[in-house]
DNA sequence: ATGGTGGATGCTCCA
């Protein structure tokens, strides 16, 4: 199986690009994020057109909105709502014979990485807290689970293009990172793409539009995650991050990150 | 130190 995670920036924006995207990345399973998009105007036909009739969609008007897009057929699916909001930030589905799915956009969490200060940064505290307390609940924490998404945190030094220029920029704080060094822990999820890329080598899934040149300045970071529960570790294949797909028009300022699972 | 761009929306907010 096949699962690619891509942080889309309106999904009616980037219809034109899913062959592409298919021919690249082979995905059986996406999960997309900022979606952008009210339910009943989702592009449910063009991807079930391209063999992905299985769905879940969790969409509002203009921000946030995830959607789980699949090849394969799902037991069951929903939604969840996080920090008693009602932000569609979360989507997950039971593959019928596979693993369960679960993709999230984490809160961006604004400029000032004050929790006092600035309430986006205390919403991104709480849902990474949140999300950590909920699995580390899961009764038996050994399903079989992918969890996918924008974690809108990039925690290790190599996964930002300047460890010490932005320990002080949302993103890559101590706090946000310890907060999601729990969320893994609550539940022994493995990264799985830094199971294949080392951490000394640099790895980003994100570059700022406001860069006159995003491949020669290179100030990216990592951002964009798949985790999977340690039954799955050894059925590890393979994991790409996409990077020509930034240069894509028009681009999201995300590309796709896609991870290869035996199933 | 600052502002830079892009998306959805509707004369501004969010990333």
């Amino acid at each position: 199986m096949r699962l690619t995670t891509w942080n889309v920036n309106s999904v009616r924006l980037r219809i034109d690009l899913l062959p592409e995207l298919i021919a690249r990345t082979g995905a059986d399973v996406f999960c997309l994020q900022e979606t952008k998009v009210v339910d009943q105007d989702f592009p449910r036909a063009a991807f079930a057109a391209l063999g992905y009739e299985h769905q879940v969609i969790s969409g509002q008007k203009s921000h946030h909105g995830v959607a789980i897009l699949s090849r394969l057929p799902f037991k069951t699916s929903g939604a969840r709502n996080w920090c008693d909001k009602d932000d569609r930030r979360h989507a997950w589905a039971k593959l019928a014979s596979g693993p369960e799915i679960h993709n999230f956009y984490v809160p961006a969490g604004g400029d000032i990485p004050d929790p006092d200060a600035n309430e986006k940064f205390a919403h991104k505290l709480a849902f990474l807290r949140e999300a950590a307390a909920w699995f580390g609940a899961q009764k038996s924490r050994k399903a079989p689970i992918v969890l996918a998404g924008d974690l809108n945190v990039a925690p290790l030094e190599t996964d930002v293009w300047s460890h010490k220029q932005l320990l002080d920029v949302v993103s890559h704080t101590p706090i946000e990172v310890e907060l999601l060094g729990n969320w893994m822990a609550s539940y022994k999820f493995v990264d799985a793409v830094r199971h294949f890329v080392p951490p000394a080598e640099r790895l980003y899934s994100w570059w700022s539009y406001r860069a006159a040149d995003w491949a020669k300045s290179d100030r990216g970071r990592r951002l964009d995650h798949v985790w999977v529960s340690p039954v799955l570790k050894d059925h590890l294949r393979a994991a790409h991050v996409f990077k020509p797909a930034r240069d894509w028009k028009p681009p999201s300022d995300h590309v796709p990150v896609t991870v290869e699972i035996n199933v």
